[in-house]
DNA sequence: TTGTAGGCGTTATCAC
DNA sequence: GTGATAACGCCTACAA
């Protein structure tokens, strides 16, 4: 089955290959009428496809789009437990098939750098959510494409950013429970590391506490990794050790629904016994059982952002390039029954 | 920020293009050893990396493989509510990557079918999840790549095949039902279309309930679409209005849930009053509160092996062409909490 | 062993 | 309006 090219169409239709590229790239004014039906009749009927390899490689784009996203520790697999990162990509995919573009899907490996990939693959741009080292950082300057950042704080005005104030939500969280009477309140978390989006969280968390008068205790803070494990050893400990603590924020839903078991099976009862907010209200929040109180962000409003600044960066090459914008989705307490309020 | 080629190796290497392509591709059998170390170091040095479009070009490849995943209702997103999908993916970038290809990420469009992309990027290879019409399958055959089918039944040897016996599952799921000493067991379920999965697993439920002397209750199934929303009003409507039901089969994890969370609604509970048995496995279905009894079809298993096939199919360009292959992934019962043993 | 040159499918610049 | 033709970056006979 041979491929069939321009010159097959230009053939078909008795006119020049240059021709029906005019068409192909909507320079009909540049052709006659009569050409313009001929070439289109014979593109449908050879049904003639355009290669965007061949495109790309005399205008030096790809129409691709890269999504770097987390990989689990032995860098085997995405990190796909947790549906936040499917939730953000839909709504990439989404939008950027709207502008023709498609997403090309990769973790970043030991061997192949990003760098390889990107220019390599000549994408068009790329979008990388969470944090990473430095050097790839360095890289993305090195790729020289346009790029979006979802929730980083790296401070380099060369990438474009979308994000939430992740601060603020660790201090509406904390504050929401503070409002139900609770005064004892652990934190379950990923490591807190410099500059990354869990400590800001705790940050907020500990504001909360001091704008109300509250002692910050270290012993409240069960700091391990963003996981459902990590929450569910920390909820049974919570439960059988700490008979003060009456509530938990929890830095995502998906440690929350750990502690949430962990508490359970300590013979405690959420919310009665224990309260817990989490973070993000990924779908299954309002799926699970109890429905999950939790700090809701935007979580599809904020790939779509993210797409769309991306677009925008790669179809203004010429103009003054924004780089630096910085968009902000807005937060908000979702409550539903895990959080109870405290009378005394 | 110039880009650099094959070209600019050559001059710095001071040799022949066609010497730096001969190392590059292997065929250093034909560059003298000398030659070859200079070479190298101009690489290094000058931080070369081929243009796998300009390659794709000339050897007719792309080092791309489209995967195809349903969409919404709206055609607006992805399926990825389903965390099926994502895992599924996850275990499909892996191998994949391994390889050196990289996976395209996109649903089918209105306008833009399945076809066009997959001439137009020149895939090497392609991975569909989930059932199409009829129209999809032809246009694969005239792609005529690679391509491997996930979870479908289309029965034609033009394509490798990897999925599970849903019929079996439908069987064991039930079974478990009635060897745990139910009789009246509700089956929710979505669309049962003529060879799709969900038919399968319905037709699974029918003869376990029959090789049991049990009879087929017609009103004991509730067929709509395989949502948690569905399960949800139909675990309402059975603890409402079907008290004779004592355990349902719902046809996937995520209808599962939203039909415990409709029971519960209710007033009644899961697995005291009702039991409820899923289907997939997802890794939620663990963490559910309570832990779901399910059918596990290994996920990640599965999206590797068809990985696995497609890779293999395309690497062997020229060998007789194993196409018609067909993996089944095995199954098992997983028993958590939400089945009762009704004793009598 | 090394280099030259044609070609992969498009686009875009020129002459005609 | 139209059509050669030179790129784009790379691979690979074929010659040298």
């Amino acid at each position: 089955m041979k491929k069939i090219t321009i010159k097959d169409v230009a053939r078909n239709a008795g006119v020049s290959i240059a021709a029906v590229s005019y068409v192909l790239n909507g320079k009909e004014s540049k052709v006659s009428q009569d050409t313009i039906v001929r070439i289109h009749e014979s593109i449908r009927h050879l049904n003639y496809i355009p290669s965007i390899t061949a495109r790309g490689l005399v205008k030096n784009t790809s129409e691709l789009i890269g999504v770097i996203i987390p990989q689990t520790e032995d860098h085997k697999q995405l990190v796909f437990e947790n549906p936040f990162y499917s939730e953000m990509i839909s709504a990439i995919e989404g939008v950027v098939r709207e502008y023709g573009y498609h997403i090309i899907l990769a973790g970043v490996d030991k061997g192949k750098t990003y760098l390889d990939i990107s220019t390599s693959r000549n994408l068009d741009g790329a979008i990388i959510m969470g944090i990473y080292s430095e050097q790839l950082y360095d890289e993305c300057k090195q790729a020289n494409i346009p790029i979006v950042l979802i929730d980083s704080y790296v401070n380099d005005n060369s990438f474009a950013n979308v994000g939430i104030d992740d601060e603020l939500g660790g201090y509406l969280a904390t504050k929401h429970l503070i409002e139900n009477g609770h005064r004892n309140i652990g934190l379950v978390t990923g490591m807190i590391r410099k500059e990354g989006v869990v400590e800001k969280r705790f940050l907020g968390y500990k504001r909360a506490l001091q704008e109300n008068g509250l002692f910050y205790n270290p012993d409240y803070v069960f700091e391990n990794s963003v996981s459902y494990v990590h929450g569910r050893s920390s909820g049974a400990l919570i439960a059988d050790k700490f008979p003060e603590i009456t509530a938990v924020f929890a830095v995502a839903d998906m440690v929350a629904f750990g502690v949430i078991r962990g508490i359970k099976e300590s013979g405690k009862d959420v919310p009665h016994d224990i309260s817990v907010i989490g973070f993000d209200d990924i779908s299954m929040a309002h799926m699970f059982l109890p429905p999950l109180t939790t700090v809701k962000q935007q979580i599809f409003l904020k790939g779509e952002t993210a797409a769309r600044m991306l677009i925008e960066q790669i179809q203004e090459k010429n103009g003054v390039s924004v780089k630096s914008a910085r968009s902000l989705i807005p937060l908000e307490i979702v409550d539903r029954e895990t959080v109870r309020k405290l009378m005394n």
